[in-house]
DNA sequence: AATCATGCCCAAAGCGCTTTGGACAAGAGT
DNA sequence: ACTCTTGTCCAAAGCGCTTTGGGCATGATT
C-alpha cells in the first residue's frame, strides 16, 4: 500500500494525503482524521527512500566504526557511545548508519559513505594522530563531528573531546602530591590521539616538578585487562619498581590490580593506582560512594549525546562554522591511592 | 553531478552511462572506459536513495540495539557482535542501520523500521523470554534473524544461538566431577533468554546427580564486575559458603575473582570458578596457552558473522524457510578450577 | 453587488536512478 | 539481393514521495 493507493482509497489526491500525514495546515481537521485512520487501518508506511529523495534529507547519520586491524580489537567504549548517540538521534527521528572501516582499506575507505544520500552527516570516532580521514571527510562535503581531536592537523573541523591532557596531568599531580616519584603509565596505543595526549599530560606534570619520566615505566598497547596485568607484573618485578600506576582504562586498571595482588602487595597501601574511567555502563567504578579506584572520570555517554547534538546542529545549519566542545574529566579520590611508601 | 549531467557531458544517454557503470554487457569496452574515466574525473557518486528506489533493494540491514532500560546497561557483547556482522555485510555491499529501542517504547517500537525501504532485513539481539518483538517483526514482513532464541514462542523464525543450556551443563558437570557440591550460579538477568537457558542447564546437571540447587546460591542481575564481586563477597561470608562459582561472563568472573582474593582465598585452590567467555576482543581470557579462567567459550564474533550470513541468505531467497544455527561452546580447563576442598 | 481573502483541495513536476522495449547500423548467412 | 543476427545505443516509463502553483467554493469586506 503506497501513497497513491491510499489516496485512491480515500478518494483524495496524493497531495492532500501527504499533507494530512505530515501535519501541514492546508487540510481540514475532518479530512486529516479520516486520512490518519485509513493509514493506520491499511498499515500504510511511507517509503523512506522516496521521501528522502523528494525532501533531500536522509534522516540518518553515519557512524564510522574502526577496528584497529593490527589488534583486531573493537573499542569497548563503542557500545555506550553509540547507544547514547542513538538515543539523542532517535529522539529527532534520525537513524544511524554504520560503516566498518579497517585500516587496511584506508584508501578505498568510506566507500559506502560515498554513495550519496545515505546520510546527512557523520560522526568519526577514535582518531589517530595526524589522521588522514579528516581530509577525506572534508572532500565528501557532509557535515561531520570528530569524537576526539587530531593533533598536527590544521584543517578546521568540528570536534568534541575530553581534555585528556588535563585529566592525566591532574592524575599525575595527585600521585606526585602523595609523594610518588616512580610512576608507571600504562597507556593505550599511542597512535590514538587520546593516548598521545594523555602521555603529554603525564610528562608535563612530571616536568612541572623537574622530574623526567622513566621510559621503562611507560607502556603502550591495546587496552585489555591482560595487558594491564602483564605489564604491571613485569614492572613490579623490576629492580626499581614503580610505586604507582596510571592506567588508561578501567579494564587496564583491573589488570594492574590483579598483578598487584598476585605480587602479594596491597593496592592503595603498597602500590597506588589511578585509572581513567569512561563510565561504561557494564564496567562501573564500584559505586559513587564506594569507588574501586581513584579515577579521572568522563562518561562516554555524555560524549555520545554531545556529538549527536553537535552534528544535528551542523546538519540544520551547515554554514555554522566548526564547533568545538571540550569536556573536563572529574577527579574522584578512591581507596586505590595512598602515600608513597617510605623507602 | 548526477547521472543526467554526466550523460550530457559524455554525449550519451543515461541508460548507457548507467549500464556502463553497473557492468552490463550491452555497452562497448571503449565507451565503458570513457564513462568510468569521466565518472572518476567529475567525482560522480550515484545517489543511493534513487538507486534503491529504482531497484527495490536497500542494500542495508537493520540492527536493533536494546538497552535494558531498567539497568541502563548496554550489552558489552554488542561492540564485537556488530563489528563482525558489519564486516561480513560490508563485504557484500550492505550497510547496517541501527535503531535504538528502549523497553519503554515497546509499542511504538521499531518506529523507524516501519519506515519502509530503509532496510532489506533485520537482526534482532538479546531476546527476552517470550519476547513480543518476534511478532512485530513478523508483521513487518521483512526477513529477520534472531541472535538467540525465544523460549515459549511457537511462531517460526530464523535464529542463531549458542547452546547455552549445554554449555552450562558441561561447566556444572566439570565442577561436580571435581567434587563440588555447593556451586553458586552468578547469572545474568533471567528475563534474558540466554540466562534462562543457562540456569536450566545448571539445574539439569545437578538434577542428573540427584542434587537440588540451593536457591541462596543463585543470583541474577546485569552482568557487571561489581555485581560479580559483591555477590561473591556476600556468598563467601555465608555460614555454608559455595566452593565453586559459575559466572555468566568474563566480567562477572573477574568480580568473583576479586572477592575471592579479598577473602584471603585462592582461586583454583580454595574456591573454583568457571566463566562463560564470549571471546570479546578487549576482554580475552588470558591467552590460549595460559587462560585466566576455566571457561566455556563461544566467540561472539563468530555469531555475528553467522547471523549476517544467514540474513543475507534469507534476503536473497525469502522463500527459504526459517533457518537455525546452533553453536556449541568449547570447554577450556584453566587454572581457576580444582578439586573441592575436603571439609 | 463587486472584490478579496481564506480554507481546502488537486494536477503535475520533479528527486536521480534502473529497466523495458525498441532503433539503427554493420556484418553474417542464404 | 534479402533477411537475420549481433552489438551498441536511446527514449521513456516507472520507483513513491514532496512541493509548486494554481482552482474553486465560501464567507468577509468594501
Amino acid at each position: 500500500m503506497n501513497l497513491k493507493d491510499l489516496a485512491a482509497t480515500l478518494g483524495l489526491s496524493q497531495t492532500t494525503v501527504s499533507r494530512a500525514l505530515n501535519g501541514y495546515p492546508e487540510v481540514s481537521e475532518a479530512t486529516r482524521k479520516r486520512v490518519h485512520e485509513a493509514a493506520r487501518e491499511h498499515g500504510y508506511r511511507p517509503d523512506s527512500r522516496a521521501r528522502s529523495l523528494a525532501t533531500g534529507r536522509a534522516m540518518a547519520v553515519g557512524l564510522v566504526l574502526t577496528t584497529s586491524a593490527r589488534q583486531e580489537i573493537v573499542n569497548p567504549v563503542f557500545a555506550d557511545f553509540v547507544a547514547s548517540a542513538a538515543e539523542t538521534l532517535a529522539a529527532r527521528g534520525y537513524d544511524i548508519v554504520m560503516s566498518l572501516v579497517t585500516e587496511a582499506e584506508q584508501t578505498a575507505v568510506y566507500r559506502s559513505l560515498l554513495r550519496k544520500g545515505r546520510v546527512d552527516g557523520l560522526i568519526m570516532q577514535a582518531p589517530l594522530t595526524g589522521d588522514a580521514r579528516i581530509g577525506i571527510l572534508h572532500k565528501i562535503g557532509l557535515p561531520f563531528v570528530v569524537h576526539g581531536r587530531v593533533s598536527d592537523h590544521d584543517e578546521a573541523y568540528s570536534w568534541m573531546d575530553m581534555d585528556n591532557r588535563h585529566a592525566f596531568h591532574t592524575a599525575t599531580d595527585h600521585l606526585l602530591d602523595l609523594g610518588h616519584r616512580d610512576i608507571a603509565l600504562i597507556n593505550g596505543i599511542e597512535d590514538m590521539d587520546f593516548a598521545h595526549r594523555r602521555r603529554e599530560g603525564f610528562i608535563d606534570a612530571l616536568a612541572a616538578r623537574n622530574l623526567r619520566p622513566r621510559s621503562d615505566l611507560m607502556a603502550s598497547a591495546a587496552m585489555t585487562e591482560s595487558y594491564g596485568h602483564d605489564t604491571a607484573q613485569r614492572l613490579l618485578a623490576q629492580p626499581q619498581p614503580p610505586t604507582a600506576f596510571l592506567a588508561s582504562s578501567m579494564l587496564v586498571g583491573m589488570g594492574v590490580h590483579r598483578a598487584i595482588r598476585e605480587a602479594g602487595l596491597q593496592m592503595g597501601q603498597d602500590v597506588s593506582v589511578v585509572v581513567h574511567d569512561d563510565g561504561l555502563s557494564y564496567l562501573p567504578n564500584g559505586t559513587p560512594e564506594q569507588p574501586l579506584f581513584t579515577a579521572t572520570h568522563s562518561p562516554v555517554r555524555q560524549a555520545g549525546h554531545l556529538c549527536a547534538e553537535m552534528l544535528l546542529r551542523l546538519i540544520a545549519d551547515p554554514s555554522e562554522g566548526p564547533i568545538h566542545t571540550k569536556l573536563q574529566a572529574s577527579f574522584l579520590a578512591g581507596p586505590s591511592t595512598g602515600p608513597a611508601p617510605i623507602q
